[in-house]
DNA sequence: CAAGATTAAATTGTGTGCGATTTATTTGTA
DNA sequence: TACAAATAAATCGCACACAATTTAATCTTG
């Protein structure tokens, strides 16, 4: 069976190749920014996930549980003990509202903010582990996104 | 502080920016693929680095513990265990080589095998989750194989 | 050939991720 | 105003993922 698009033929056979090799070059590729990541946040002695969580704080604090889980697509079962790690290294605390008892407040505290000096120089190293244009890098993180939103919206 | 590249001016602030979105993206969009995979591969019962496993022993059979590792970028600490869960499942056999005791073949039994059958339309049902054209599938791919060379090169 | 070095896999401990469920609170509605 | 439905976190169980270490086998070199 063929596929024409854009004036190209596709065997079917080698779509699915293409499926499992994107797949695999996604899935690999996060799994070696993980590791560059590991390195670079050793010293601040913090995961990754964590250093998503204290973006988004830097950003705006006093955010509810689900309000970060929104930013980071990720679920309360993942966040709540990230969050209590988080806590108990002192960077930020967790609080019931008095509004709404159901949620729970996360702000930093000041050792929290304090943090953001000391990993002003992450993104430049990542970026220069990197060694991409930076043309290239901007349509990937487009791709990416409209990937991202394609697989989201089942 | 400005970057002038490709004839475009950068300011250095929104380099890092750049760096966390492209980073995120490629964390969120590895999220999101997870997800559709645990839904495709649940009549299966495997996951999604089971079904790389399978892929790579449907690929070629009668492979080293470190062979799938080198393949999959993944250690034997995450390998060991996951072998033995496709082990529990009928789906593959461990058996210390003969000619060197240290090394673990991994093939597959028939019900392995068969497996292939019923994972046939998996690809094509990510593909058209994606809904992507295939030129940009095909860029993405070269792009995100790139940068996981570079991010594992250190 | 013996002893140290190297290699392959397994083990241990920690931190994600998420589905399914539970607990506590708030909202909606008869 | 009661009480069911909905919502927000937390809990539980399972499966990665990897650093660090251990165990066992093989290789190297004196």
């Amino acid at each position: 069976m063929l596929i024409y698009e854009h004036g190209v033929v596709f065997v079917v056979n080698e779509l699915l190749k293409l499926d499992n090799q994107l797949c695999f070059a996604l899935y690999s590729a996060n799994l070696a920014l993980n590791q560059r990541y590991r390195e670079l946040l050793a010293p601040l002695n913090i995961t990754y996930p964590q250093y998503l969580v204290m973006l988004v704080l830097w950003e705006k604090d006093q955010l509810t549980v689900s309000d970060i889980g929104k930013k980071l697509f990720l679920e309360s079962s993942t966040l709540t003990p990230l969050l209590k790690r988080l806590e108990a290294q002192h960077l930020l605390q967790r609080r019931r509202s008095s509004q709404d008892e159901r949620q729970v407040l996360i702000h930093l505290t000041e050792q929290g903010k304090a943090l953001q000096e000391q990993a002003e120089q992450i993104p430049e190293a990542v970026l220069s582990a990197t060694e991409c244009d930076i043309e290239q890098l901007i349509e990937l993180k487009q791709s990416l996104n409209d990937l991202r939103n394609q697989l989201n919206q089942k």
